[in-house]
DNA sequence: TTTCTTATGTTAACTTCGTTAACATTAAAG
DNA sequence: CTTTAATGTTAACGAAGTTAACATAAGAAA
C-alpha cells in the first residue's frame, strides 16, 4: 500500500470539507478532523491549502459559482422585467434554503477576507453582477439619463435587500414559511408586497 | 490586597466581554483572554456564567433589549402608519450599523440556542413583538377579517425582511451607502422603493 | 540511467482554547 | 462560633490551528 502521493488528496479534502460544512457549518469544520476523515495526516491539508481560511475560501468560491448559476437560470426564465425580478428573488431564497450553510458561508463572518483571496472576490463580484444586470436591465435598448441609472441601481438594491432579508430570516428560523404553501409562492408573495398604505382601515 | 471576592466580577466580566465583542466579534471572545483582561483566574468566569455560551447569551440579551428600545422609540415617533413603518426600518438598519457585532450576535449562528436560555428567548420574542405590532397596527380600532389579518402579517414580514436585508448587506460591506447622504435617507429611499415596473423605458 | 530539485506526505511539537476537578478562602446563615 | 454555600485558585485534559523537521516520491536535468 503506497501511503505517499495518493494523487487526489486536494479534491478529496475539498469534497469532505463540503460534506462537513453541509451538516455542521464552518464551526464544525476542523482541519484535524477533516484530515482524519480523509485518512491523511493532520498536517497534510497545509500542503494543499492556505490553512483553514484557504479551505473555506475554496468552498466559498464553488458556492458562489453555483449561486450565480442558479441566478442566471432564473434571470433567463422570462423576458418580462417584473417577472424576472421576482424569479430572481425566489431563486435567491431558494438557494439559501437549499444550501443554508453555503449561503451563510458566503455572506457570513467566517468567510475569509475577500482581499486575501482574489478568486473569492471575483466569484462574489460575478454573482452580484448577475443580480444587478438582471434587475436593472429594464430595457437595454433605451438610453438612460444619470437619474434613471441611479434609480435603476436603487431598485436593484431594494430587490436584493428584500430577497436577502427573507433568505436570512428563513434559514435562521425567524420566519417560518407556511407548510401548506410552496416556498416559492410564499417568497413571491412577500417580494410583491409593497408597503404603501392599504385602501381600507 | 484582597484577591478573593472582589465583589463585582460578574459585571466586570460582562462589560469586558462587551468590549471584546465590539471590536473583535464573538470569534475573538475567548474565555481565557477575557479572564486575563479582567485580572481574574482563567476558571473564574465559570463561577458566574454557564461557560462561553452563557456569556454570549448574557450579552445577547442586553443587545436585544437595546434593540427593542430603539425600535419602540422609532415606532412612537409618528402616528402615521406608513411613516411608522419607514421609521422602524430606518431604526432597524441604524442599530445594525451602529452595533454590527451585536446585530450579528443576535441574528447569527454563534448566538446560543434560544431553547437553552429562556431569558434570551424572551428578549428575542419581545423585540419582534415590538416590530410586528408597530407594522401591523394600521388601525387598532378596526375589526379585521382573517384575510386582512393574514395580509397585515405578510406586510410585517415584507417590511421586516427588507430592513433586515439592508442591514445585513450594509454591515457585511456588500452595500456601501453613499457618503454624501445621511444613512437614514438612503435607507428610507430603499425601503420606499417598490418593484413595480416604471412608466418609461 | 543517475542525480538534483520540488512536491507531497509524515511525525512531533508549540500555543491557545473550553472545560472540569480538586482545593482554598471568604461571606453569610444557623 | 460553626457550618455551609459562594467564590476564587491552580492544574490538568482533550481538541484545535499551525509550523518545523524530516521522509519519500515524481519529474527535470545531467
Amino acid at each position: 500500500m503506497s501511503k505517499y502521493h495518493h494523487g487526489d488528496v486536494r479534491n478529496v479534502l475539498l469534497q469532505q470539507a463540503e460534506n462537513i460544512l453541509i451538516d455542521e457549518g464552518p464551526a464544525g469544520l476542523s482541519l484535524r478532523r477533516l484530515a482524519r476523515l480523509t485518512g491523511v495526516s493532520e498536517a497534510a491539508p497545509y500542503r494543499h491549502f492556505d490553512g483553514k481560511d484557504g479551505i473555506l475560501a475554496a468552498v466559498a468560491i464553488s458556492a458562489f459559482e453555483r449561486f450565480a448559476e442558479q441566478l442566471e437560470i432564473a434571470a433567463a426564465s422570462t423576458e418580462n422585467h417584473e417577472e424576472r425580478v421576482m424569479a430572481l428573488g425566489a431563486a435567491y431564497v431558494q438557494f439559501a434554503v437549499e444550501n443554508p450553510q453555503h449561503f451563510r458561508l458566503i455572506f457570513g463572518r467566517e468567510r475569509p477576507p475577500l482581499d486575501q483571496y482574489p478568486e473569492l472576490r471575483d466569484a462574489a463580484d460575478n454573482a452580484f453582477d448577475v443580480l444587478q444586470r438582471a434587475v436593472t436591465s429594464v430595457d437595454r435598448k433605451a438610453e438612460m439619463t444619470l437619474t434613471e441609472a441611479a434609480t435603476a441601481y436603487n431598485r436593484a438594491l431594494a430587490a436584493w435587500s428584500r430577497a436577502h432579508g427573507i433568505a436570512m430570516l428563513v434559514i435562521d428560523g425567524m420566519i417560518v414559511p407556511p407548510a401548506d404553501q410552496e416556498l416559492s409562492n410564499f417568497v413571491l408573495g412577500l417580494l410583491a408586497e409593497d408597503l404603501t398604505i392599504p385602501a381600507s382601515a
